[in-house]
Formats: structure tokens, sequence, C-alpha cells
DNA sequence: AATTGACATTATAGGACTAAATTGTCTAGT
DNA sequence: ACTAGACAATTTAGTCCTATAATGTCAATT
């Protein structure tokens, strides 16, 4: 987002950026609770103390590195619909993918751990960037052909962006395989676009 | 499904299915470990024993329990799009509604629990249900206009099933009320057929 | 046919205790 | 600026035991 105010900020910020990358991995493999500080900081290439002296203890590490992974795919997410080199249906595929694809496979037998400490510890962060995804795929909804649209059937872009956010979620607990969830979002995507690619 | 064919057969599927109903509700309430064969007998206004002299054991009573519920829906999703008086949006609104939405406000604390009962007691009847489900929403769509519209759009009716499914699924882990998952699931029926509405 | 009450067996919940692991905080060193 | 090693305090895992509850099976009863 901004240009580095300051070279030593920016090298504090991709070091913190680096642990984080390692705790999520970390915390996505084992869950929260069986996720020890020594794994953490072994993951990272950096010794424990390291860890704390960036971070005051597990549940701020946690938190941080919910939030960390939460901006990055929200970013990502973004990222993909400003490609506007790109159509619609496809930025669209690519920003739920980013969003909520980008664990499926790959998450461990503690998901329940894992959820459980994310709404009871990062509940708030959790909702807010929910809230804030949906928002910028309203907006590239709105900004398409598609907003105009759907607008004529009475739905507005936020309620779109909400049924597409739900197909995402759902696909993301019934899918097994990363492949089995690209395979179902981009049948919603073709779906979803329908509309606006039999009209003319 | 088949009418009577002994009046003593069909006495006794009436008893058995008033006991299932009454178990549905207590495991709803409180899962399956926490829920007690006592409870279950006094829920259905029956003795212990009687609970037994129909089901083996707990876990036979819970699997059919299981069974009994996803009959129930996927019927009464049959029912719903079998409607011909009502458009093809109401009729999968109000299938998805019967198959996904029916515990979505009334679940208890020990959901979880719940889950894990259900695949590993009931895993393969779960997963023979789901695909039966989406065979008669495929089948819903394949016989209105929205079948051929989505098909030369390069979307199979089963896919765009799955699709619903996943957005029904989806709305059913996201919604803290019933009103909430309806209004989501209106939006979605909507949009569905928005492609075939603005056609006109 | 279904209910009742009784029954042995089994499962569950809880407390007390121990051993091990983890957390969070030092100090000293590089 | 970070690491290493040591440290007490806290959590956690595990065992053992006990009290209680639930399961599954009886015979007797209506």
């Amino acid at each position: 987002m901004n240009e580095a105010p300051a070279p030593e900020l920016d090298r504090a910020e991709t070091r913190q950026s680096a642990l984080l990358d390692a705790a999520v991995g970390v915390f996505a493999r084992y869950g929260f609770r069986k996720t020890s500080m020594d794994e953490v900081a072994r993951a990272a290439g950096v010794s424990r103390q390291g860890l704390y002296l960036q971070f005051a203890n597990k549940e701020e590490l946690f938190r941080k590195a919910v939030e960390h992974s939460l901006s990055s795919q929200l970013n990502a997410a973004k990222a993909a619909l400003s490609d506007r080199q790109q159509g619609i249906e496809l930025r669209l595929l690519a920003a739920c993918d980013a969003w909520s694809g980008r664990f499926v496979g790959s998450l461990g037998s503690d998901a329940a751990d894992l959820m459980c400490a994310s709404t009871s510890l990062a509940g708030a962060t959790l909702a807010h960037y929910e809230e804030r995804f949906e928002a910028v795929i309203a907006r590239a909804i709105a900004d398409s052909p598609l907003g105009a649209l759907y607008a004529a059937a009475g739905l507005s872009s936020h309620e779109l962006a909400r049924v597409l956010h739900a197909t995402a979620r759902g696909l993301k607990h019934s899918s097994a395989s990363r492949e089995e969830f690209l395979s179902g979002m981009k049948a919603a995507a073709r779906m979803f676009c329908t509309a606006l690619n039999q009209r003319g």
C-alpha cells in the first residue's frame, strides 16, 4: 500500500512478515494448541527468543498471523480483481480462489482447533476481513456490466457478493482437494456470468 | 413411496417413524454422545426398553435417525420441486431450504460432535443422499428452460446442481439464523434464474 | 406387544497426583 | 540485534482411582 517511510521500519516489517509467514504455515498444519513457539521459531530459522522479541506471547503471534494471512488473501483477491486484462468471470474466479481456496487441500486434522482459536482470538478481525472481501467483490461486480444486469432483477451488488462468498465457503467445506474446489468455483463463476455472456 | 403392503408392517413403520422423529430432535439438540437412550425414550413417550425392542443399540438408532432425517429432507425437496404450479426459481429455493435449511438456527453447541458421529457412523449414507439431492436438483434444472440456457454456456445440469448445493452449504455454515439463511438462498435462486428471466 | 423394575457390564466424569513439555522472563555472550 | 542457555511458573499428558451414569439384557407383569 504505502511506500517505505523509513528503511529501518521497512526492514522490521519484512522480518515480521517472514516470521508470520512461517507461523501461518505451522499453525495451518498443527492448529493452535499443538503448535509450540519452538516449532514456529525453528520453521522461521530464528531462535525462540527472537520470536518473543517481536511478539509478546503466543496469542499475539497467532492473532497477527491470522491477520497477516487474511490481509495477504485479501490483497491477492484485490490484485486479481484489478487485472483488467481479464474478463470479469476470470477475475471473480481468481479472487474467490485467492480468498477461500488457499488452504483447501492442505489443512491438517486440527481444523476444528484452528477455527475455534481463530474465532475466539481473532473473531472480530475475521469478520472485518470477510466484510472487506465481500465489499471488494461487490465493487467489482458493480463496476462491471453484471451490476446493472442483476440490478434489473432486484439484486444488489452486495447481495451477489454474499452469494458468491457463500458458494466459495461451501465448496471449501465440501472439497477434498484444491482441484475439486477450483472446478466447482469455475462452474460457479461461469454460471454467475452466463446472463452476461448469452445476452449478446 | 409404496402403498402399505400389510397393515401390521404399516403400523410398525409408523411407530418407528415416530421414535425416529423424536430421536432426530434430541440428537440435533445434544449431539450423539450427550444424548442418552433414556432421553430419547422420554422424548418419544416410550420406555427405554421400547427403544431397544426396535433398535439393537444406540449406534443403530443414530444411523437410522440420520437416514430418516435425510430421507425426509430429500422427500421434502422432491415435493417442492414437483410443485409445478410454482416457477423454477421458487421451486429451487424451496428445495434447497428443505434440504439444507432445516436445522440452521436450531443446532446446539455440539454440532461438531454431530458432524463427527454422522460421518463416522453414517458417512456413506450421507454421501449417498447428497448425491441423490444433487441428482434431483439437476433433473429439475434439466427439465426447465435453465437446462438448455446454461448448456449453451458449457455448464451441465449436474455442475449447476453442485454449485447450488455448495451455495446452500456455505449459507448454512455462515448464517446464524434461519432468516439469514433464507434471505441468502433467495438471492442465490434469483441470481441463478436471472439469465432466464431477463431473456424475454 | 409393550412396560416395569432389576441387574451386571461398561462407559463417562471428575479429582489427585506425577512427569513432561511449554511458556514467558532472565542474564550473558557474540 | 540476535542467540544461547538457564530459570521458575504454568500447561498439558498421562495414570490411577472413585462415584456416577448409561448401556444392554433379564424375568416378571399387564
